[in-house]
DNA sequence: TGGAATGTTCGGCT
DNA sequence: AAGCCGAACATTCC
């Protein structure tokens, strides 16, 4: 489910809700979820006071007063404040003012606790949405496909399949082109088009193409938006011809070959 | 039945 | 060193 703009949605609708609240008790239930001694991470956790919920990259950080406990939603995680532990809860707070649940059926999320800052989060790259377009363009000097650096979560922190996928589409930009090569025009055309997609998709709630919801259990609305991703065969909204889907670096990289240029 | 799915990490190869 | 590839993690869906 989560790439920027649905963690963003998440962390804003749970906000509100967490802030200040204090943990009584918590259960985890997966060993792959919650690495290492889940009792013992329970028991950090007992008494602990909310301090406040922010995102960073992909990552749903709570600062506590005693540490910090880091959230990342995998690809089918779900934080709720509402509604009943089942076959896939692995996380259950109880809160002295309501509750929070973790569901992820196929556990490839992770909660994790750090006295300091959270190992994971301290090798992201910049945020997509506050990188300047200089140090944007110094970045991209590598060579390697550019479907394969917007996935790189140490080149900019956020984007997944389907915002990598919808940006090089709205830039023009083949999803092979090597990034290196790309001339600072388009290198701007880009950047601008990374900011575009990820503003639309946040002011929409995010994608909700599978079962993705927030926190309440509601579903976002820019996959109706979606110029490329999951449209394969499909017409290009721009050019009429279809939607062609290749594997960049492992993964489904839907594009138009026509109106993407190497 | 096999393959793919919004993600990340690691080992091995060139 | 840099970049690429495949595998691994666990489950559901088509």
């Amino acid at each position: 489910m989560p790439e920027l703009p649905e963690v963003e949605t998440v962390v804003r609708s749970v906000a509100a809700h967490l802030a200040g609240r204090r943990i009584l008790e918590s259960r985890f239930t997966s060993k792959f979820v919650t690495p290492g001694s889940r009792t013992r991470l329970a028991q950090r956790l007992a008494g602990r006071r909310i301090e406040s919920v922010k995102r960073r990259g992909k990552f749903i950080v709570i600062a506590l007063d005693q540490g910090t406990l880091t959230v990342h939603l995998g690809m089918t995680g779900k934080l709720l404040t509402q509604g009943e532990a089942g076959e896939h809860t692995h996380g259950v707070f109880t809160l002295d003012d309501g509750m929070l649940l973790y569901h992820d059926p196929r556990q490839f999320g992770r909660i994790e606790w750090s006295a300091g800052e959270p190992p994971r989060v301290a090798r992201l790259g910049p945020e997509p949405l506050e990188i300047s377009l200089e140090d944007f363009r110094a970045r991209l000097k590598r060579k390697t496909r550019i479907k394969a650096l917007l996935l790189n979560q140490t080149f900019l922190a956020g984007l997944g399949n389907i915002y990598a996928d919808e940006s090089l589409f709205a830039a023009g930009i083949h999803p092979l082109a090597i990034a290196a090569r790309l001339s600072p025009a388009r290198a701007e055309k880009l950047y601008q088009a990374i900011r575009g997609v990820l503003t639309h998709a946040i002011r929409l709630g995010g994608s909700s193409i599978s079962d993705y919801v927030n926190a309440q259990g509601e579903r976002g609305w820019f996959q109706m938006e979606h110029k490329v991703y999951g449209r394969e065969g499909e017409p290009c909204a721009t050019c009429g011809r279809p939607i062609r889907k290749i594997l960049v670096a492992q993964r489904g990289t839907h594009y138009c070959p026509h109106c993407q240029k190497k």
